[in-house]
RNA sequence: GCCGCUGUAGCUCAGUUGGUUAGAGCACUAGAUUGUGGAUCUAGGGGUCCCCCGUUCGAGCCGGGGCAGCGGUACCA
């Protein structure tokens, strides 16, 4: 929808791929990171929380050959004409942060944040351009244990945010093995020149979910046709090839009882690739040995995760239910996080090599399927008690009215606007408020306040048809000493909770 | 970026072979009801028909070019 504004004025609108939180987004998302957080400190990682912006060398998003810095990050220029950027995730900002205090810290370091990044990227649904993250990485070591422990960390994650066992696994693959599978179809990892062959190859396979072994074989090959008619160009690689890789990405699929036998044995002999093999039993077993079996933790041969970064174990957590979308079809939420090992990120900075690994978790996307699971259970704050003004020259009376009910701990405010009664009991309805406090002068000459149950009022209205018997008959509504308004109104709440 | 579809009221959409003053439902405001949120009834406000150019006596409708949105795909640190 553009709108051209009138004459000169700005538009009111948010730009594409933002939007703005309340209500429930807030509170349901809140409750996730408070969830989260504890889990991430019970595994002893300590909070950090650096800066929206970064330089932009420091996030290491420069074109290649030129001073402009990459598309997909939003940036602008300093007064010293310096690129910033605003952080496109959590693992740049740590590698900076690590290399600037590498002496102070802790050695391995573990941390864990938790915020809002940026992606200049075409939005899709369910995409935002600004959207919730949250890491946990352990920084300066190479121990596979680490790897486990990032694997064990996100199932617990899952399962804190009240996804039941069985409703998400983390799998987990090795980019070494990728890569031992890749030089044995004559592709050198290592090699500059084989560099773009490599990550095609790397992004055909992520896409197996999706398009299925046909769709991964046709882009390996020669190209693929996509429903709209746009062409996606192929690997180039022969057919043995592409039935070398099919069969090494579909190995953990097969059943087989020795899964990584089987891997062991497309490899070939391949000792980078038997290395990596060697590390996922590793991790396997720390895990089964902390009891996490294959229906949390598994190695699954067909994940890939399209970052060029990661050196060894990558990981992915999913989930596995299926929900019935608004439009009848069904919905797969996937993956919901995921990382791996990176062991080059502060060498960009020291040139000291700093082994890393560490996963993140999409909290945005989380909470859409927690919503489906019925799990995002709407927690918002409920309205506050309306204190009406029926008289405008006892406003103190109505505010001392607000304040008794906030002194004994009760979300209540008077009606800060100027209509009259109609309008306040529509306001006092649309913003939720479970009752409202009406004190007109009889009342007041009595010494009593009347208290109107809205919930229970909205309940009787269905069977009222007439308007006179909704007005006259005053449904849900009370009249008591205002000595007793707290314990009313106290009354009304314990009656809606839960 | 590439491919496709779609742009009419705040929202969802009608709109005849091109023909007066562009409609409906929902939402909103007011009244019926001087101190009672709902329901019902009545009335009302609200439009650059995405923009520009062209064809025509005449364009929401036809043609061309833009722009925007949606979907797919690519990319996704």
């Amino acid at each position: 929808m553009s709108k051209a504004p009138k004459d000169n004025r700005p538009g009111a609108r948010l730009p594409r791929g933002l939007r703005d939180y309340a209500g429930d987004d807030i509170s349901g998302q809140r409750e996730m990171l408070d969830k989260l957080r504890v889990v991430f400190e019970r595994y002893g990682y300590d909070a950090l929380e650096t800066p929206a912006i970064e330089y932009t060398d420091a996030l290491g998003k420069f074109l290649p050959d030129t001073d402009r810095p990459n598309a997909g990050v939003f940036s602008f220029q300093d007064e010293d004409e310096q690129w910033m950027s605003l952080r496109y995730d959590m693992t740049a900002p740590l590698a900076r942060h690590v290399a600037e205090n590498f002496d102070k810290l802790p050695k391995p370091y573990r941390r864990y944040a938790m915020g809002p990044v940026w992606r200049n990227e075409k939005p899709g649904p369910g995409r935002y351009r600004q959207f919730m993250q949250c890491d946990a990485d352990t920084v300066g070591t190479d121990n596979v244990a680490a790897d486990a422990e990032a694997c064990m960390l996100m199932a617990d994650a899952m399962e804190a945010l009240g996804i039941p066992r069985g409703s998400y696994v983390v799998k987990m693959n090795n980019r070494k093995v990728l890569d031992g599978v890749l030089a044995s179809i004559g592709i050198d990892p290592a090699s500059e020149a084989d560099a773009g062959r490599r990550l095609t190859v790397l992004r055909a396979v992520d896409k197996l979910d999706r398009l299925g072994a046909k769709g991964v074989a046709l882009l390996l090959g020669p190209g693929r046709k996509d429903e709209s008619g746009d062409f996606t160009k192929g690997a180039g690689l022969e057919q043995a090839a592409i039935d070398r890789v099919l069969a090494f990405v579909g190995a953990s699929a097969s059943g087989a009882a020795d899964v990584f036998g089987v891997v062991e044995g497309i490899l070939a002999g391949n000792e980078g690739g038997l290395a990596g093999v060697a590390e996922l039993r590793a991790i396997d077993a720390l895990a089964k040995a902390a009891g996490y079996g294959p229906d949390r933790v598994t190695f699954d041969s067909s994940i890939v995760r399209g970052l060029d970064y990661y050196t060894g174990p990558v990981f992915e957590a999913e989930l596995t239910f299926e929900v019935t979308g608004d439009d009848g079809k069904p919905v797969r939420f996937g993956s919901v996080g995921g990382g791996g090992r990176y062991d080059d990120l502060v060498a960009r900075f020291t040139g000291q090599r700093v082994p890393a690994t560490g996963f993140s978790i999409g909290v945005s996307r989380l909470q859409a399927a927690l919503a489906h699971l019925g799990k995002a259970k709407s927690t918002a704050t409920p309205g506050p008690v309306v204190v009406l003004v029926m008289d405008k020259a006892e406003l103190p009376l109505y505010q001392k009215m607000a304040q008794t009910l906030r002194d004994a701990g009760i979300r209540a405010e008077m009606y800060l606007g100027t209509a009259g009664m109609k309008p306040q009991m529509k306001y006092a309805d649309k913003r939720g408020a479970p009752c409202v406090v009406i004190q007109g002068s009889q009342e007041r000459d009595k010494g009593e306040v009347q208290i109107k149950d809205l919930i229970e009022g909205a309940k009787r209205s269905a069977e009222i048809t007439d308007s006179k018997e909704w007005r006259e008959g005053r449904p849900a509504q009370v009249s008591v000493p205002e000595a007793q308004m707290v314990s009313t109104v106290r009354a009304i709440l314990a009656r809606h909770k839960g």
